[in-house]
DNA sequence: CCATTGTTTGACAACGTTGTCAAGAACGGC
DNA sequence: GCCGTTCTTGACAACGTTGTCAAACAATGG
């Protein structure tokens, strides 16, 4: 009924606190017969090790900590979006977490606040966590990424390149925004619309040079005013779709750098009385839920969000395991999954 | 630049270690000439106390955990859906925690399992938590709850009253469904659709009572051909709504027990060349991002998520101050949003 | 058979905080 | 002015684990 302690464990198979602990954390140097002494006292008693005495005694904390932006998060849970980031990485990096004997906590702070250092110095120092994950926009933000490598906090950095400043994991945006680009020119697309990315996220900007790449790669002109600037909003979608589809010449098919801004469009070519695909043919970026419930359900590049997070979980379970870690990036393949809202120029 | 501990702000101010854990913890009995110059000395060396040590040494651990269910979270993204839940409730239980010096863990447990019970004393007994938050459909686990109590837990079970079994936060679900119907029968609505939600939530059999509460109400027959059976999926809406829409006499409006199911309607409906609104109102249930986005947007019976998961966290850190609590249920309002999908009866 | 090396085990301190208790100071009532 | 409270402060143990170190023992090589 009350709380069972190592004491109790070594009690039971009659060892010393020190065994019991040298059995649970799977060091070497214990006979197999203490050993299996000692774990099926561990079965018999339930005993499962504190994580806060563990963080007190050793030199682990076996906690991770996930760095999320509060404006990136909250505000867009008011304004009716939901963070697709959150909810992914939560799987992506927990099932990692499980398996190793990890938690993993998710902080959210605001990156424009003036205090920001401050504030991650108070988390680290209350948490003494293994590594930290940092979302964007934070993972774009070096003073903050050199503040926690001088601390030695073992860091990964989502979705950039860390170049030696921590770790990063991440996609190809630039070749996505080709690929997106490319499909539509295949489908013999010549006017290509772009509706670009908040500029506070560097992946908007590589997404924008990646359809650049892919028109002069087909052979096709770079027109200026095919290209509407966008925040990752409905409204600011709805404000570049409106622009782009009311040209004399009209583009046919269109690049959104999101899903929301994606679905903003499809909202107004029904406005405008365009068929999506027979009028216009639409390639959204993320794959988030919603794209795959949309009529059409939308042709997009899917970030593997999840598959980023459980290598960034990885990759600092390894370094606390080490007590070391090499500041390598690791590069993470896109999808490019084609659904109804991209078909052949008529 | 090394870890600031207690001690060192002792020594900074002069004081007894006691002191300063007076002040930090703003017990009574300390003189303001004291509690001020404790208070410079931790804002200089910008102390912040260990969680793990405060674990330790005292009664409380500052950190509550969310029990989710894996199967509710990892299927549904697996199969393209987000979990709203946890998005909304990490907003709404984080700000809590945060003004109030507390921390949230998530936890994935599989709701299905044979050793569930091991698995949540596993995580109790390494956490040590101060509360726990049960989200369905773990809240509805009568057996699981009742272990926590006798364990002495402070528990909070979302979406379900829980008569004195712990604590409830949770909205009256077949008011809810009451008034999604009202609302079509107010708009003059005769034959009304209801697509049921899985079985495996309580929260499905109560909106449909809800339904039927306001038909009957509104003296409207009750036909069960009308109610058609569902589970929460994209795939079961399209069944439900294909069955419902395809009657001789087919329903002018549809109550659809999720979001889901709803947008699975309103494509069903496209295809069959149906008009919404014109040919059929929709209600939805939930109101996550998605229908907001949709063409036309969803009115639909918002879900105060966010706000049961502050309510709960709140609940939780009293118990944890107070050292005890009264297991009292807690209904929070829930809201009909009229938007696009509902119109009157043509 | 001894010296050397390596393996296995356990005793003990340390981690940073709070709970407990006691000592001294201040206060109030007679 | 004396005694009983109450308020203020600090010394110290305790929490449950791991790191360090040393002792006992086994294996190896000459």
């Amino acid at each position: 009924m009350s709380k069972v302690t190592i004491r109790h464990v070594a009690a039971e198979a009659g060892v010393a606190v020190k065994t019991v602990s040298r059995v649970v954390n799977g060091e070497p140097n214990v006979t197999r017969e203490l050993r299996e002494r000692v774990s099926q006292a561990v079965e018999r008693l339930g005993y499962v090790p504190s994580m806060a005495a563990r963080r007190m005694g050793g030199s682990r904390s076996y906690l991770l900590v996930a760095l999320n932006d509060r404006n990136n998060t909250i505000n867009n849970w008011r304004s009716g979006r939901g963070n697709d980031w959150i909810d992914q990485m939560l799987h992506g990096a927990m099932l990692t977490c499980e398996t190793q004997g990890y938690r993993m906590l998710f902080e959210l702070v605001d990156g424009a606040s003036e205090d920001l250092d401050r504030k991650v110095v108070g988390v680290l120092s209350a948490l003494q966590p293994d590594g930290l994950i940092l979302t964007p926009p934070h993972s774009q933000n070096e003073a903050l990424s050199q503040m926690l490598v001088r601390r030695k906090v073992p860091v990964v950095r989502m979705g950039v390149e860390a170049h030696g400043l921590g770790m990063g994991v991440y996609m190809n945006e630039r070749e996505a925004g080709a690929a997106a680009t490319r499909h539509l020119a295949a489908l013999g697309h010549v006017r290509i619309g772009f509706i670009a990315g908040s500029e506070r996220f560097a992946a908007s900007e590589a997404r924008r040079q990646g359809y650049v790449d892919a028109l002069i790669e087909a052979g096709l002109p770079i027109d200026p005013s095919l290209q509407a600037p966008g925040d990752f909003t409905f409204e600011s979608g709805i404000e570049a779709a409106n622009r782009l589809l009311t040209l004399d010449e009209r583009p046919t098919a269109l690049v959104a750098s999101n899903d929301e801004m994606a679905l903003a469009t499809l909202h107004c070519a029904g406005r405008l009385g365009l068929c999506v695909p027979a009028d216009l043919s639409i390639v959204s970026f993320d794959d988030t839920p919603g794209v795959r419930l949309s009529v059409p359900a939308l042709t997009s590049i899917r970030q593997p969000i999840s598959e980023m997070a459980a290598c960034a979980a990885e990759l600092l379970i390894a370094a606390s395991r080490e007590g070391q870690y090499e500041p390598i990036d690791h590069q993470l393949p896109f999808r490019l999954i084609v659904r109804g809202s991209t078909t052949a120029r008529s």
